[in-house]
DNA sequence: AGATCGGCCTGGACGC
DNA sequence: TGCGTCCAGGCCGATC
């Protein structure tokens, strides 16, 4: 569910809201999940930090580490909400921190600081998309790829993109999602188009197709603003073609035929 | 070493 | 209405 610009915008929200306070309890199941959370009790929230599509929560010496996975949801409230999958809970001194996670592909689990060895897309984690991101040793991997986007999901390359604003970007730049070993132009328009869909994205406050809510329990506006994700069908907003839909790397993906071919373009793109 | 596939889960949409 | 099937924004480990 939540790819970078859902991230940022809960961190946003939360940060003002929890920072500084101290953890009172923590109510959670026995899970693999939610792992050595009974260390988090006695913890002053120090720092809200966001790497990715993981929230970090610096406790001190530890780290609280919140992956939401496909459907969890992360907010403050005085109260606990009357959410139905609640999964874990941290009693704060001034309201509640809760997970509520249908799917349960989240994670939240209490760390010393910086330790990400269980987290291995975390651990090998690449350049934030406005803070170190450079565009020679983005060419260098994308150069050499066999197909762009499962290459750019994986987390390895640049961090954050899903699903959703990796369909975005490609499109941006006009290149097809099988595409393999970028050439320089190429590469030049997919490292222009990733930061700026992302920023328009943390502007829109996200992207809610269904589930995701900001950390206050609100929807984003991207879903408004999108140009081939879930528009199947539809004509794309540059040529008019209708956006298709076929499967690449196991995921549903977006594009326009016309637009992004896999062959190189002769003529300059735009 | 890199690519691919199934598994993890639940709920909503759709077809019959 | 009810049931079965398919699909979903992500990651991870096994296997080729």
């Amino acid at each position: 569910m939540p790819e970078l610009p859902e991230v940022e915008t809960i961190k946003r929200d939360l940060e003002p809201s929890v920072r500084g306070q101290r953890i009172l309890r923590v109510e959670a199941k026995p899970d693999p999940r939610y792992r050595e959370l009974e260390h988090a009790v006695g913890k002053r929230i120090e720092a809200v930090r966001r790497r990715g599509k993981y929230l970090l929560f610096d406790l001190g010496e530890t780290e609280l580490v919140i992956h939401l996975g496909m459907t969890g949801r992360l907010g403050f409230a005085p109260e606990l909400p009357p959410l139905g999958h609640l999964r874990v809970n941290f009693r704060l001194e001034e309201g509640w921190l809760y997970f509520n996670d249908p799917r349960r592909f989240g994670k939240v689990f209490l760390v010393p600081k910086g330790e990400y060895a269980s987290m291995p897309t975390l651990a090998e984690m690449g350049p934030e998309p406005f803070e170190n991101f450079s565009f020679e040793p983005f060419f260098e991997q994308v150069r050499k790829v066999s197909s762009i986007k499962p290459a750019l999901l994986s987390q390895r390359i640049v961090a954050g993109l899903g699903n959703i604003y990796v369909d975005e970007a490609l499109f941006l730049a006009g290149i097809h999602p099988e595409r393999g070993k970028l050439e320089r132009e190429e590469a030049e328009r997919l490292f222009r188009a990733i930061p700026d869909v992302l920023a328009l994205a943390i502007e829109r406050r996200g992207t809610t197709l269904r589930d995701y809510r900001d950390g206050r329990g609100q929807y984003g506006t991207n879903q408004d603003f999108l140009r081939v994700f879930d528009r199947t069908g539809e004509p794309c907003p540059r040529c008019g073609t209708a956006i298709e839909k076929k499967w690449v790397g196991g995921r549903g993906t977006h594009y326009c035929p016309h637009c992004q071919v896999y062959e190189k373009r002769t003529t300059p793109h735009n």
